[in-house]
DNA sequence: TCTGGGGTCCTAGGACCC
DNA sequence: TCTGGGGTCCTAGGACCC
């Protein structure tokens, strides 16, 4: 009795993370790579953004340009350029394995689901989250490990206590003994400009922070942390979110392949970048009242000049519109555009987002009908037929044959895997 | 030669108002 | 010539996350 009125006084969270996420996803459907190091690249395969097991035994850094690791190690590892889509597929999958074993979860990123345990007798925790990781490996072949605390902060310390144990599942508690040698730079919310600050105050580990005194640490370093600080001792101050909060902002922006010096080319750039932000909102039944446009020049070449503008524009009346976003983009773009700087890198953010069915409309033009149905037809048309299919001359991409003839400054992505389960052509083949 | 993308929240400072 | 205080809103920048 006791024990229930315990349990119903606690309540307690679970974080189950991938292992390696994208690399796991990648092995898990081409079995040659089983056995072999695997890292993913960024876009443009510039960076290395996952690495298996392997390769970290290899000394690959996280974030490391791949140019920059040395080639001895550079030969052993199979590289694959992010594959998003098929990621974020597997990653819906395990969202539903999961809601079927517990009452509420939180997907919190495309390799993480916080899990509610309110209601659960804390003596089956963990063997429900055993058998969760077993479901998830069993069914999409992605090994996991699930941390439990009596919140997220303590959850997400659980989860990478539980990397390196042999379970895979880990319950921590805010008296544990292991918060004694923690180190603080693990903790979820202490990056690496607060670690260096805290270090310098003495503060090292997971156990000196939460014992830290209270005004001093909110004065000192702010709400942020004096909230993470409750965390570790047990309070909570984040609420598992169920729903995805609506959107504040939706950006595209992409380092170019090559740097760009002409107008024109910056143009179909910002123009392709817009048309790709628009494809978003509407996807979400979202408008925008501002965009937002920066472009920028090669940082890692400061031997030449640099200029790095931005410029933003509000909107009369928010819009879900390409066509007139798309102008809008380019008139920022070509404001901020001067001769002689080579660009590598732009953008283009929607700001001021909110519901198209809130739309007032003009009280003197109305809602413009004829909008929306020109866009409904584009966004059908490349529903059916695949991204691209449909769009704007300005940004220059031409359809020839079954793909798409990409301008010169296009974005490399050569090493990219199929998508097996999203598009009907790329479908695994057995044999 | 080659160097990611997409978000959120907080804070400080300026503009403006009463 | 001197010269306030408080509130709100907006924006830019910094820090963090995955």
């Amino acid at each position: 009795m006791a024990r229930c009125e315990r349990d119903q006084a606690v309540s307690m969270i679970a974080l189950q993370d991938g292992n390696n996420f994208y690399c796991s996803v990648e092995a898990s459907f081409d079995p040659r790579l089983r056995g072999k190091p695997v890292c993913v690249a960024s876009s443009g395969d510039g960076c290395v953004i996952a690495r298996d097991a392997l390769s970290k035994k290899l000394g690959v850094p996280m974030g490391a340009p791949i140019h920059q690791i040395p080639p001895e190690v550079r030969r052993q590892i199979t590289f694959r350029s992010a594959n998003f889509a098929l990621y974020g597929d597997i990653s819906t999958r395990i969202a539903s394995i999961l809601r079927a074993l517990f009452p509420a979860i939180e997907q919190y990123s495309i390799d993480e689901n916080f899990i509610d345990l309110t209601g659960i007798p804390s003596k089956d925790h963990e063997r429900l989250a055993a058998e969760a990781r077993a479901r998830i490996l069993k069914w999409t072949g992605i090994p996991s490990c699930v941390g439990i605390g009596p919140t997220k902060t303590l959850a997400k310390l659980s989860n990478k206590r539980a990397k390196s144990s042999i379970s895979g599942v880990v319950t921590t508690m805010p008296d544990d003994p292991a918060l004694l040698t923690y180190p603080v730079e693990d903790v979820w919310g202490v990056g690496r400009k607060l670690t260096a600050r805290l270090g310098a105050d003495g503060i090292l580990t997971a156990r000196d922070l939460a014992a830290a005194d209270v005004d001093t640490l909110r004065s000192r370093y702010g709400v942020v942390l004096a909230r993470t600080q409750r965390e570790l001792q047990g309070i909570p101050c984040a609420e598992l979110e169920e729903h995805e909060p609506q959107r504040k902002e939706i950006m595209v922006s992409r380092t170019l392949g090559k740097d760009i010096t002409s107008e024109t080319e910056l143009m179909q750039a910002i123009a392709t970048f817009a048309q790709r932000a628009c494809e978003k909102l509407r996807s979400r039944q979202l408008q925008a009242a501002g965009v937002w446009v920066f472009i920028q020049t090669n940082p890692f070449k400061q031997n030449l000049p640099q200029y790095n503008p931005s410029k933003s524009f509000r909107l009369l009346m928010p819009s879900a519109d390409t066509r007139e976003i798309l102008m809008v983009a380019q008139g920022l773009a070509k404001a901020m555009f001067r001769p002689s700087y080579g660009y590598k890198k732009a953008g283009v953010s929607l700001l001021d987002l909110s519901h198209t069915d809130v739309q007032q409309g003009d009280l003197f033009a109305g809602i413009d009908q004829r909008s929306k149905a020109i866009m409904e037809v584009m966004d059908r048309t490349n529903q059916k037929f695949g991204r691209g299919s449909m769009g704007f001359a300005s940004t220059a991409w031409r359809p020839r044959g079954k793909t798409l003839e990409k301008p010169a400054w296009s974005v490399k992505r050569d090493m990219l895997s199929p998508a097996y389960t999203t598009d009907w052509k790329q479908l695994i083949r057995v044999r």
